[in-house]
DNA sequence: TTGTAAGCGTTATCAT
DNA sequence: ATGATAACGCTTACAA
């Protein structure tokens, strides 16, 4: 509880040691060349005088920053929070900082963060999804560093990737509830970013291919999604269409928001409905009855992301460029199919 | 699509134009002290060459940076993305970069972070809670930029504050539930971080108050609060002490899966259990019975701590530096009260 | 209104 | 192994 006084510069340091700034500089980022007495008198005079390096200072001097960008279209959905969590788990003991961008689903917001971060020279850069705008893949294009596409798969990664086929993971949890039995498969989606079309392509895909396609089965809105907008997409969808049996939900809430509106419609899941969520946050499986969805592996995703960036740091080779992390449709009793017990074979 | 080539600079943009850097830099930033037609032509320039000042020749030169940097103990947790909303929500259009910074309740990693953001001169703190450590108070003070406390309230705030008693909303909440008639009030408690902590407080006051204290009823763990673990800690508190006929939670999270738990054990909510929440989430009214909660302004106190920060960095002076944002007991069906009428008059 | 000169705190480069 | 010197790209202070 003494120092932090002033603001303490490597030249202080130096001075108090009686050495030249660049030593003190040198101990601290590469002790190796420096020796051992000195080396030992900087670190105490650093630790005694508390100096801290000017990130500033250090950008503009360096051709490179401790700076892993991460720009992620929300904070508030549940998915991203999974991938942070995966990322901070990550990088926890490196000597880098995460700085995160909140684009809020807006293209602009990603080219002015793009630029924001780019000209810090980061170290890394971890984006959303593969459908920047043309600008922003300038700008990573530009950046000279590092960087990873998550969420999705595709086959041209801007440098690396690490996700999912949302398309594929969309037409196999339509396929669970054709094949459980239901035949009258609804489409709950929100938001309807890049991500959500494609699990709907997915969805329109299984459907044709089963002969059970309809358009009016499904319900989408711009709108964020929700439990609350849960329950009112599929009013909406009961409204639309009395025979629905069953629906896909592109992710948790709206499905727990789908069951809730069930309960109190008093339409029994999974007997006379089926539900499938997308993404199988934990409560999905204490929910009453507990609902089938599909897993992502989202805290691995921001593992693998981590560590792909931070071999290419090293300068080591990647194996290879696109990781996909596929996913599971982890079956409960939502889905168990309808009563009808004929239906119940495999189409 | 001609721009973003090479590395354009302040001198480069200059020569183009033919004046000197400076007038380059006043025309970014203090457009008013240039005249027109040099502004418009140094404008055009920037535009054509797509120049982006470098942010860390900026800080390096200048007392101030344009971040905002933000302290929160997760990103996972739905209490601080509604938060976060209203920050993001009220600097938009602002000349200001937020920079998110994660503590995972770990006040090591806020003083590592502090560290960091305060080596960075920001325009503006915010930080979680008042319960910083006297190094991390050290570094706040040190930071000479206006910063704000958000979520609680208290006597001596480092700058700014703005929050609420959460020692007050779980006396409140409590006593909401012994006013429905509610006699045997369970708590439910999770993570336990310093909010946490003074909710339990208030909901033991209020317990010992009523003359209704039982230590038995009292169920908290320091794991990170999940629907499961509602399920899981509900479990516990019916296993220790059979005749409990409520509970607080401490959180929305803990509150469904106590419902969902009491739905499968077939326990009657509100008749022979009373459920109380915390934060109020969307998804409290949409459930069945639809959940009694204590609505926090999270998104508003997000709003209010820029509003402040951006304030005093404009120089204005601030009316309270400890802004209350108070609370409200949202009354749901599930703390109707117990069956047992007679007990339905208030206390 | 515009420009000149001098840093800001660090690291790269080249010497010693 | 250590140091001198010149950047890095911008802004501040002062001058014109």
């Amino acid at each position: 509880m003494v120092e932090l006084k002033k603001k303490i510069k490597l030249t202080d340091v130096a001075e108090a040691v009686g050495v030249s700034a660049i030593t003190v500089s040198r101990v601290l980022r590469t002790p190796e060349l420096v020796s051992e007495p000195v080396r030992l008198r900087v670190v105490e005079a650093v630790a005694r005088l508390g100096y801290v390096p000017d990130p500033a200072a250090r950008a503009l001097a360096s051709a490179r920053t401790d700076v892993l960008g991460i720009l992620i279209p929300s904070v508030t959905n549940n998915v991203f929070s999974a991938v942070l969590r995966g990322i901070y788990d990550r990088v926890e003991g490196l000597p880098f900082n995460i700085q995160l961008g909140n684009t809020r689903y807006s293209v602009l917001e990603e080219e002015r963060l793009l630029g924001v971060f780019s000209r810090q020279r980061p170290a890394g850069l971890i984006v959303t999804g593969r459908d920047q705008s043309a600008r922003s893949l300038a700008l990573l294009r530009q950046a000279d560093c590092p960087i990873v596409q998550i969420m999705e798969l595709g086959d041209e990664p801007v440098d690396m990737m690490v996700g999912l086929s949302h398309r594929d993971a969309g037409h196999a949890a339509t396929r669970h509830l054709q094949e459980r039995g239901y035949r009258r498969i609804g489409f709950l989606g929100a938001r309807m970013d890049p991500r959500t079309q494609r699990r709907l392509e997915g969805y329109g895909e299984a459907q044709k291919e089963a002969g059970l396609h309809d358009e009016r089965l499904i319900v989408t809105t711009r709108r964020a999604s929700t439990v609350t907008l849960g329950c009112e997409l599929l009013s909406e969808l009961l409204s639309r269409s009395h025979d629905v049996d069953a629906v896909f939900c592109i992710n948790d809430d709206l499905a727990l928001g789908a069951l809730f509106e069930c309960q109190r419609r008093r339409i029994a899941v999974p007997d006379d409905f089926g539900i499938c969520g997308f993404n199988d946050l934990e409560m999905m499986a204490v929910a009453n009855p507990p609902l089938t969805s599909v897993r992502t592996n989202r805290e691995e995703m921001g593992r693998r992301a981590i560590e792909m960036l931070i071999a290419r740091i090293a300068g080591e080779p990647i194996e290879a460029p696109v990781v996909d992390l596929g996913y599971e449709i982890v079956e409960r009793r939502s889905t168990a199919g309808p009563r009808r017990r004929e239906a119940l074979l495999p189409t």
